[in-house]
RNA sequence: GCCACUUUAGCUCAGCGGUAGAGCGAUGCUUUCGUAAAGCAUAGGUCCAGGGUUCAAAUCCCUGAAGUGGCUCCA
């Protein structure tokens, strides 16, 4: 008979099976009040599991013994909210919902479901929703499992007509699907989670109550949510595939009391203060115009001047690490990316080609269409075919795509990408292993067509700029260049203050063929990226399929303000280029060998790591960074004339500053300095000018710091500018 | 690209069939002031664009653009 386990060692005996909840109780009733639900052998289940086998039982509570939210809690109370939700939903719309998939997530839960033909949710059927789901919670029914075979569950479910549903019951039981033939179908469940029947949850009485075909947890009644609601709505496709059905997605979230909600919505207005894009506009940081493009960012002065200190950093440890800066054109001819493969295997995510006006005019003169057009521009010459299938060593480029040479569109593309360039460059000259690596850097723009649902501020655009580095080396150097990059990127991070990132190691899908390269390469540079991470000192991820179709990569990822994850740097291994470009090294025995290049972009790009860094600091950059450093501000225009010799000290050190002579009074000018997140306001009065003195205030800090010496405050601030101080340390 | 929502003064927003509004900002005048807004005055608008309904449209309908939150994608 069962002898359970609890998380402090302790053990329990029973003489017969026993519930968890019954389990909970017998350790005391308080705990069995506060039960949500329960863990088994480390597995998340209902409260009423029966335990009728030796265990290791955790009892899920709201709270943590250190009074933190529990995650497993939080997960079982908005799984059970997304049924109520659900439920709501259909009593707002009507039966004929078709409910598909409905999981927790990080911040609440979602439903995605299949409305009736010609229904439509909005928003303004969020009060009903919201009604409906507090009265469900209002009326505590508990929540009942049951289970039946496989056969009489399927019947069920065909017999209720929901295609969703049995769908996901043939992927849980390990069928094929009846009903979706997606790419992506190949039996996801995988054996570990086959079962010969069928759970369902009803919200109450089966047969009375709603119900839904789940496989659980759930808490034990719908009272125990505490406090839910929707949240917005999405649209999504079924199985997450673009080809397959569109379902609405609906957000809710729920927590357990109505006050952690409350907090909740508050910390999310509040975060919405911290974004980039109001705080960009409110410190005019950057902008972007209807007129000019979307997704293509104007940086404004101030924002230049944030942009332009994090490039000169970055490029004097560049300098530090023996890179070599160059500079080359934001376009090139299209047969480059036709050589480097990028053209037309990414066409959808590109600018159109540009083509010449003379030849756009002989093709419109022979009525030529645009499919032909397309045709012509896609197509390669039999000559560019040959050296690349002769280079690679396979069928790179089809026949199919070779054109003759009379039919080829000529064209230009914006670039997408930086590296043809840097090949070009490489390959300009010749070079000894003696040379290697060559390490070629450049802030190069690059520009892609982004679908335009994607784009977002600063953190997703069509034009933006790499802080981008290609390093030509031999396979013996690939671990040290690794290495040389991810110390880069933790000078950048540590430099900045930036602690919150991971990173991720993109490693091959063993079972794809879409990469080029050996094995025993990838094996290699696999092992390098693997090696390098550990030694970052940060807690890493390893995904198999994530990465590059030319090699493994280490990317760096953060969160904004809302949670989203943008990738920052990345450090990629590419044994592809300099085949295609036919680059080429000399060995010390006297021969060609091929070098293995390696991309890295450690603040990825310009424009995404600015937006980032815009949330991290909340608009109160440190001093050397702001674009303005010291506003000087006169207590009335009889110190002006002072206070412009104050100016004048601070910018010939190299300070960035401005007066404020407007007619406010002192404490006016105090508040629109201090809006404008200034590091340090420099007040000055007749008693300061006196004296040579500023009256020195720090930006956070209620009061001045006294009246100080004015060459004094220069040097301190010049030299906080000067070591890139994270933080704003001037003292008197 | 798909779904929902949004778009009114430089900014934040109200108005939602009947003469276009507020606060902040800007400009001018007064004030000359010691640490998060002194007072008064003035200017400022194709109400995102185009079409439609109506005696009348910022307001209702259609189409499009841009933005926001998701989905999908991200060399």
């Amino acid at each position: 008979m069962p002898i359970i386990t609890l998380p402090d060692g302790s053990t329990k005996s029973f003489d017969k099976p026993v519930s968890a909840l019954e389990v909970a109780q017998a350790i005391g009733p308080r705990l069995a009040q506060a039960a949500l639900g329960c863990k088994v052998n480390g597995e998340l289940r209902d409260l009423s599991t029966v335990l009728d086998q030796d265990c290791a039982l955790a009892i899920v509570t709201e709270k943590t013994r250190d009074k933190q939210p529990d995650k497993d809690a939080l997960y079982l109370i908005r799984h059970t909210a997304a049924h109520v939700m659900a439920e709501a939903i259909q009593d707002v719309l009507g039966p004929q919902v078709q409910l598909a998939y409905g999981p927790p997530t990080d911040t609440g839960f979602f439903y995605d479901m299949a409305l009736p033909p010609g229904k439509t949710l909005s928003t303004d059927h969020f009060d009903a929703i919201n009604k409906r789901i507090a009265q469900i919670i209002a009326e505590n029914r508990p929540i009942t499992r049951y289970e039946v075979p496989a056969e009489q569950g399927l019947a069920k479910l065909k017999s209720e007509g929901n295609k969703y549903k049995l769908d996901n019951a043939e992927r849980a039981l390990g069928l094929p699907s009846s009903v979706y033939n997606g790419a992506k179908s190949a039996d996801q469940a995988g054996p570990a989670q086959r079962s010969t029947h069928l759970s369902f949850y009803a919200t109450g009485q089966p047969g009375k109550n709603w119900e839904d075909l789940c496989r659980g947890p759930h808490v034990p009644s719908t009272g125990r949510i505490g406090a839910a609601r929707v949240m917005s709505l999405a649209s999504s496709y079924w199985h997450g595939d673009e080809n397959s059905d569109r379902l609405t997605r609906v957000y809710g979230t729920a927590f357990p009391s109505q006050a952690e909600l409350d907090a909740y919505l508050n910390q999310l207005a509040e975060a919405k203060q911290r974004d980039h894009r109001v705080i960009g506009k409110q410190l005019r940081l950057f902008h972007i115009d209807e007129d000019v493009g979307q997704g293509l960012i104007l940086w404004t002065p101030n924002g230049s001047v944030m942009r332009q200190e994090l490039m000169t950093f970055i490029g004097g440890e560049l300098r530090k690490q023996g890179y070599h800066q160059v500079f080359t054109p934001h376009i090139g001819r299209l047969e480059l990316y036709k050589t480097s493969g990028h053209f037309p295997y990414y066409k959808e995510s590109q600018y159109p080609p540009i083509v010449e006006r003379d030849a756009l005019d002989k093709l419109m003169s022979e009525g030529c269409s645009c499919a032909e057009m397309t045709h012509r521009l896609d197509g390669v010459s039999a000559r560019l075919q040959r050296s690349l299938n002769e280079r690679t060593g396979k069928n790179t480029i089809p026949d199919d795509r070779v054109i003759p040479e009379d039919m080829l569109l000529e064209g230009f593309m914006l670039r997408p990408m930086n590296c043809p360039h840097h090949a070009k460059i490489f390959g300009s000259a010749p070079h000894s292993y003696r040379d290697m690596p060559v390490r070629l850097a450049e802030f190069g723009t690059v520009y892609r067509w982004e679908q335009s649902g994607e784009l977002n501020g600063m953190t997703r655009v069509r034009g933006f700029t790499q802080d981008d580095a290609h390093l030509f080396c031999t396979e013996e150097q690939i671990p040290a260049e690794i290495q040389g990059c991810l110390s880069l990127v933790k000078t950048i991070f540590a430099t900045l203050g930036m602690k919150d990132y991971r990173v991720r190691v993109g490693l091959r899908d063993p079972d794809s063929k879409k990469y080029t390269g050996s094995k025993e390469n990838w094996d290699a540079a696999e092992k390098a990226c693997l090696e390098a991470a550990q030694t970052l000192g940060v807690s890493f991820t390893q995904e198999p399929g994530e990465a590059a179709f030319y090699g493994p990569k280490i990317d760096f990822v953060v969160k904004d303000v809302i949670g989203r994850e943008w990738q920052l740097g990345t450090v990629q291994v590419d044994y592809n280029m300099a085949i295609r470009f036919d680059l080429s090294y000399i060995g010390p025995d006297n021969k060609a060998h091929r070098p293995v290049v390696i991309h890295r972009a450690p603040f990825g790009s310009m424009e995404r790591f600015c937006g980032v860094l815009i949330e991290h600091f909340a608009g109160a950059f440190p001093a050397w960074l702001s674009p303005e450093q010291v506003r000087v501000l006169p207590i009335s225009e009889k110190t002006n004339e002072y206070a412009g010799r104050v100016i004048d000290a601070l910018r010939a050190a190299g300070i960035r500053t401005t007066m404020d002579a407007g007619s406010d009074r002192i404490q006016g000018k105090v508040k629109i300095a201090a809006e404008m997140k200034i590091p340090y306001m420099a007040i000055v009065g007749p008693r300061d000018a006196e004296q040579n003195a500023v009256s020195v205030r720090v930006r956070g800090v209620e009061k001045d710091l006294g009246s100080m010496p004015l060459d004094r405050f220069v040097a301190a601030l010049a030299d906080e500018i000067r070591e890139r101080r994270a933080t704003l340390g001037v003292k008197p």
